[in-house]
DNA sequence: TCCTTGACCATTA
DNA sequence: ATAATGGCCAAGG
């Protein structure tokens, strides 16, 4: 049996729910899942959970760039993934005030007119 | 058991 | 703008 660790559970849960078009920062997934200033924790558990088909893409440094070195594979693959929802690099970045599930929330609890 | 490393972050200089 | 520091937790040597 290999042993599961809650605090990973919980980190893959808060990441399952991110939207579609909808990226986030590593530390703020840790935060949603009670885990505030753990956000290695998050990148530890993303790079072991691939057999769990989680939106990794979804999540990012909280400066908007990608975890990766630019140019390598899995840069790539996760501005493709992006793009295929609508979300676009520019200088590097993901804008957060634009694509970011925060925005989401707000538009929740605040009930938007428009 | 101790030490190092890591898909990180906020603060400070 | 970059760089150092301390904080977190888990895995592996």
């Amino acid at each position: 049996m290999k042993s599961v660790h809650p605090n990973h559970l919980a980190i893959r849960r808060i990441i399952a729910k991110i939207p579609r078009g909808r990226v986030t920062s590593y530390g703020d997934v840790a935060a949603r899942a009670g885990l505030p200033r753990c956000a290695r924790l998050v990148g530890r558990v993303l790079a072991t959970s691939s057999e769990y088909k989680l939106p990794w893409h979804r999540v990012l440094r909280a400066d908007g760039r990608l975890p990766f070195a630019p140019g390598s594979a899995e840069f790539v693959e996760q501005q493709q993934r992006l793009a295929e929802e609508g979300v676009l690099l520019s200088s590097g970045r993901v804008d957060f005030v634009r694509y970011g599930w925060q925005r989401n929330l707000d538009a929740e609890l605040w009930a938007p007119r428009d």
